[in-house]
DNA sequence: CTTTTTTGCACAATCGATGGTGCAATTAAT
DNA sequence: ATTAATTGCACCATCGATTGTGCAAAAAAG
């Protein structure tokens, strides 16, 4: 009866099985059944054989018809560091939550990469799309618009679209406190004691700086210019940074600002490098939180961005167009040393 | 003359605005216009027309036609750990590079979830699906089975479609011999002194067990049964195992062989709670490799399953359907204390 | 027992790209 | 100058689901 069961089950199928119209057929699998005074009985009947022949509509053929394909993007500049698998994990969540499918990419920091990236998502024709960290968010906000796409701009804003964003200056600025009043007060940090190194010239690095400069200038009296050390978000660049403040002063400094985790991995392969004596005193404020970065063997304060919060608004705000494009902040929180937080993995069941 | 410049220019644009029939354009811009004999002249004054009005195929109606979408999908337990994010940022580097796009999506190790992601990605006409982590890799095979679905399983074997692994086998022993090693000859570890923690009764751990155990016998001379704790894939259930052990034996073990990362996180909670002293002499393995991790105050022994190399075979063999189901196994590498590994993300441009 | 209203569903066009088929016009062969 | 072969492209059905429209049959109103 049934022709190559390993071809799907099509309304077609159900139709001609059920003597019942095509459309019809539609109607009740998509569940407009009821606006279309369809009988009840009718709708039972072909739910039982869409049951039985385990029928699942086409998306590409609802999407291409609708122009809506239930897939909702999520460009990340990287996955590989516990801020963007977090948020992948958690935009994830929400998007699986209200029915749709999650379609993550990466698109390297690089411009045009990242407008490559979005027109490909487009032609899937994609519902929505959440720019996370990009490069330049304007020039994908051009490709979005072009195709009427909803689109929103997470972790760097951008001036075309809404954007939802960590509070940098004001976890720069708790971040710094939190480095300087680690040091115990017969024995204060001086200003050029500690050194922010890491991130380039893009908003959150530089409203971070503010707030680590504004609060150095405050709580130490001063803020030599040379403290500042953008390296981009590289492992590699951080590493030769940390090598090259090392071989002139012959330490490094008593306390480091570093601008991501990214970066604290350069400072990790620095540390391979050289023997422990020389962390013994180190202090570490690190804008980004990591559950093994925290352990380490020195005391490291870290910024957890709330990536939770930053989706729920960003979720909130992409309906909204009518407004002006505005930056939305969320605060971060500090995380102590030592200190292992709960995160997405806590909602699976403990099987064991 | 254009009409909403929002909408997408299709075929029937560039054939109105031309006076080409829109199955010539299609030839056209699909690369298959040689052989249906379309002279050069025309490709060219398609190809130009189709540049200006940034003429994008819409996938969804190329793939309802040719049932293949150009999706390839990866399945992971979760995404918040580096094991399972380098696994997907590879995944996609690949994905990429043969000009598909990647749709990745988690499953939280929950049988009933990974066959109703495996359906709904199906319901995309995906035309690959890589399974990793699976906890019922064949429950999945079922569903892409029906679906005449290529697909393959990483990480976790099934015993219905080819499997790529990591070797836990020969990683268990490795790790196991690295740490016992690891402790100086005038004070070597004795049996009740090495314990393994975590996993679950799945292929990978019970190998990686096997392994211990061979290892330990071999080396120690004996292997209490008390000394394996499998505590599932969780930090929650892992930190638990830590107290009650640390609560009965009034220390923790002064050697570690830790199932994995995740697992690695339940001793963070744990440490959290306890004094530094706690881990002055503890020697840790965890069969996993986490930068931060391998530079924790205590020497910690990590084994990198090789990633590429995995994904690479997943690759190779996805084609291969008809020679019987095989295990494949990829040596992971023994990572030494405070080693920093490169990664994916130095594949990234270096820009300050 | 008509006329009107409501119910229940079928028909057919449409979304955009693809590929088999057919048919002029051009070129080559005889 | 015919016939045969080749070139260049148009036509049309198709993939599977959606949706506006139309039209019988049943129910309600008169």
């Amino acid at each position: 009866m049934k022709k190559d069961s390993r071809k799907k089950a099509t309304i077609y199928d159900l139709s001609m099985l059920s003597g019942i119209s095509p459309s019809t057929v539609s109607a009740v699998l998509n569940g407009t059944w009821r606006k279309r005074r369809i009988k009840e009985s009718t709708a039972d009947l072909i739910r039982d054989l869409a049951e039985k022949h385990q029928y699942t509509t086409n998306r590409q053929a609802q999407g291409l018809r609708s122009s809506r394909s239930g897939l909702v993007g999520l460009m990340l500049p990287v996955y590989d560091n516990r801020y963007f698998s977090s948020m992948a994990q958690t935009f994830e969540a929400h998007v699986r939550q209200r029915g749709q499918c999650p379609i993550v990419v990466s698109s390297s920091r690089d411009p045009r990469e990242e407008r490559e990236t979005a027109e490909n998502l487009i032609s899937y024709s994609i519902d929505e799309l959440f720019i996370c960290g990009a490069t330049d968010p304007d020039g994908v906000h051009q490709v979005c618009e072009a195709a009427g796409l909803k689109h929103i701009n997470i972790d760097l804003p951008g001036t075309k679209a809404h954007s939802v964003i960590s509070d940098n200056y004001e976890g720069g600025r708790t971040l710094t406190e939190a480095i300087i009043h680690h040091f115990p007060a017969d024995d204060p940090l001086v200003p050029d004691e500690l050194f922010l190194f890491g991130g380039r010239n893009d908003h959150a690095s530089r409203e971070r700086i503010r707030g680590f400069r504004d609060v150095k200038r405050a709580l130490l009296g001063a803020d030599p210019e040379a403290s500042i050390q953008p390296t981009g978000y590289s492992p590699n660049t951080a590493r030769i940074a940390f090598e090259t403040f090392f071989e002139k002063a012959g330490r490094l400094p008593r306390a480091l600002f570093i601008n991501s985790s990214i970066n604290f991995e350069g400072l990790l392969r620095f540390m391979s490098a050289h023997p422990h004596e020389t962390f013994a005193d180190l202090v570490v404020g690190c804008y980004d939180y990591d559950p093994f970065g925290s352990f380490l063997p020195f005391p490291v304060i870290m910024m957890r961005q709330d990536v939770e919060g930053m989706i729920t608004k960003a979720f909130e705000l992409i309906e909204e167009t009518r407004t002006p494009p505005k930056i939305h902040l969320i605060r971060p929180d500090l995380v102590p040393p030592r200190t292992a937080l709960t995160g997405p993995l806590d909602g699976l069941k403990d099987i064991v």
